[in-house]
DNA sequence: ATGTCCACCTGCTGGC
DNA sequence: TGCCAGCAGGTGGACA
């Protein structure tokens, strides 16, 4: 589900629940997601107080006055419910404020996993070491992504999909962000020239924002921590459109490579 | 180093 | 109705 749009919705829903906030009670309901939890997670958590959250790619962080901070990562099925009205068996970790509301992390594939990394240690957190440019700041530009690609032959989607090239970015907003880029998802990222590059960049922005003004994509088990639908996938142009008509009246295709689906407008994105 | 594929896990959908 | 194949937002390890 999450890429960086659905997790800074996450994010901006959890802020007025858990900001300023102690938390009275945190409990694990197995042993693990992707990782194990870290051993010590309730005892490091319980009391303290949440004084802020943030984000880092498609990874939310939840900071503590401990100086310790809850990094998360959603993987493809996780969401956080909060004050859910009833329990779901995959609620894998509950925390209560002392307010009494609650925050659940229900993640049905368990492909994500939570970590509590000292606060003043994120930077060198290997996780987070080699990430490129969040793609909504000032780092991101043609230029860098023109040193990335320079002299590479692999498609410039699988470029893109990789972190250490660009922050945040997954196979729904590669595939919007290509298309309104125009530019073909299979073309080699060492052979486009600046000029689509600078493109690239708006139209990667773009998406990026529109999708965070609509709430994300809902998709099966997304939604916004309050329930709420995101509202985004109206909106997509190819992703998941096989068959159906682009803007130009073409018709949007598939292909799967690797056990993942690229969707493109063949008449759109020629180069 | 680079590019490609696959596993990790559960749930849902569509075809027979 | 049941069963089974195929598919899904991410990541990282194993290959050639």
């Amino acid at each position: 589900m999450p890429e960086l749009p659905e997790v800074e919705i996450t994010v901006r829903g959890l802020a007025p629940v858990l900001e300023g906030q102690r938390l009275a009670s945190v409990v694990m309901r197995r042993a693990d997601l992707r990782y194990p939890f870290p051993a010590d997670l309730g005892q490091r958590l319980t009391g303290a107080t949440v004084t802020g959250l943030g984000r880092r790619a498609k990874y939310g962080l939840i900071h503590t006055d401990r100086e310790d901070t809850l990094v998360f990562h959603l993987g493809m099925s996780g969401r956080w419910r909060v004050d859910p009205s009833e329990a779901d068996k995959h609620d894998h970790l509950l925390i209560e404020t002392g307010a009494g509301r609650v925050a659940a992390l229900n993640d049905p594939r368990r492909f994500g996993f939570v970590d509590l990394v000292r606060t003043d240690a994120l930077a060198a957190y290997p996780p987070f070491a080699a990430i490129g440019p969040e793609p909504l700041g000032e780092a991101l530009s043609a230029r860098h992504l023109y040193d990335a690609f320079d002299g590479r032959s692999a498609p410039v989607k699988a470029l893109l999909l990789d972190q250490r090239v660009v922050a945040g970015l997954g196979n729904i907003y590669v595939c919007e962000a290509l298309h309104m880029a125009r530019i073909a998802p299979n073309r080699a990222g060492g052979r486009i020239a600046l000029p689509r590059l600078e493109r690239l960049v708006d139209a990667i922005r773009d998406v990026l924002a529109a999708a965070i003004a609509a709430g994300g994509s809902t998709i099966r088990d997304y939604a916004q921590p309050d329930g709420e639908l995101g509202y985004f996938a109206k909106q997509w142009r190819v992703y998941g459109r096989e068959g159906q008509p682009c803007g130009c009246g073409a018709t949007v295709k598939r292909r799967a490579e690797g056990g993942r689906s690229t969707f493109w407008c063949p008449v759109c994105q020629r180069g």
